[in-house]
DNA sequence: CTCCCGATAT
DNA sequence: ATATCAGGAG
């Protein structure tokens, strides 16, 4: 896959280069974070910073939203996709939260997973953005720069992360949000800009 | 595996 | 017209 000199000036560039980086994704606490989140799935952050100003004013905390009329909470959210079932968890995920949890959004990976529609994922980038935990999360961004990088070879997202972590093993929070941005903006699924990324001297798909 | 399913870029 | 966007549930 890649030698060990090459993980590590992999790594080293993502850290210079993105220091600090940080979600792009609007939050003031944690029920805000965990609801952005959700709203995420295949979906840019941007469409989902259009829609909760008005969903946070409308349902400001876990006990506002356990309550929400299910059509009132899908108006607010139906330009971002999959906006019927994540309606629907998102309420479900509200009354666990106050059934389950004492109505305090909880801070370990196999709490959150038992929340309706969170999974490994978005407990992981919860977990990354709120806490600094040293986790991976692998998105779509995350698989392809990591496949095109050489990191990893793996099919599914899960394997991916494995091979990540191994390869990577601190600074992972980091490492996950450089490597979205960097997905997002330079390594593009479409047309990707090699000509002006700082990994192309040691990019095994540079196009 | 399938279904969910709107906005945007190309 | 098609691919893609911070995936998860059944």
């Amino acid at each position: 896959m890649r030698s060990k000199k090459d993980i590590n000036e992999i790594k080293a560039l993502f850290l210079e280069h993105f220091s600090g980086a940080k979600t792009e994704l609007n939050f003031k606490n944690l029920y805000e974070l965990l609801v952005a989140v959700m709203l995420s799935a295949q979906c840019t952050d941007k469409r989902v910073n259009l829609i909760t100003p008005a969903l946070f004013e409308a349902y400001p905390d876990a006990h506002s939203l356990a309550k929400a009329n299910l059509s009132s909470l899908k108006l607010l959210i139906n330009s971002c996709s999959f906006f019927n079932n994540k309606a629907i968890n998102l309420i479900k995920m509200a009354n666990s939260v106050i059934s389950e949890f004492g109505g305090e959004i909880p801070l370990d990976e196999k709490s959150l997973v038992k929340l309706a529609g969170v999974g490994q994922k978005t407990a992981h980038v919860v977990l990354i953005e709120y806490q600094n935990a040293n986790l991976m999360a692998v998105d779509t961004h995350v698989f392809r720069v990591s496949h095109r990088l050489g990191l990893s070879k793996a099919k599914t997202p899960e394997a991916t992360e494995i091979d990540l972590v191994k390869a990577f093993k601190t600074e992972l929070n980091t490492l996950h949000q450089a490597m979205v941005l960097h997905g997002r903006y330079t390594c593009k699924a479409l047309k990707p800009k090699c000509n002006e990324c700082f990994l192309n001297h040691i990019c095994k798909a540079k196009i």
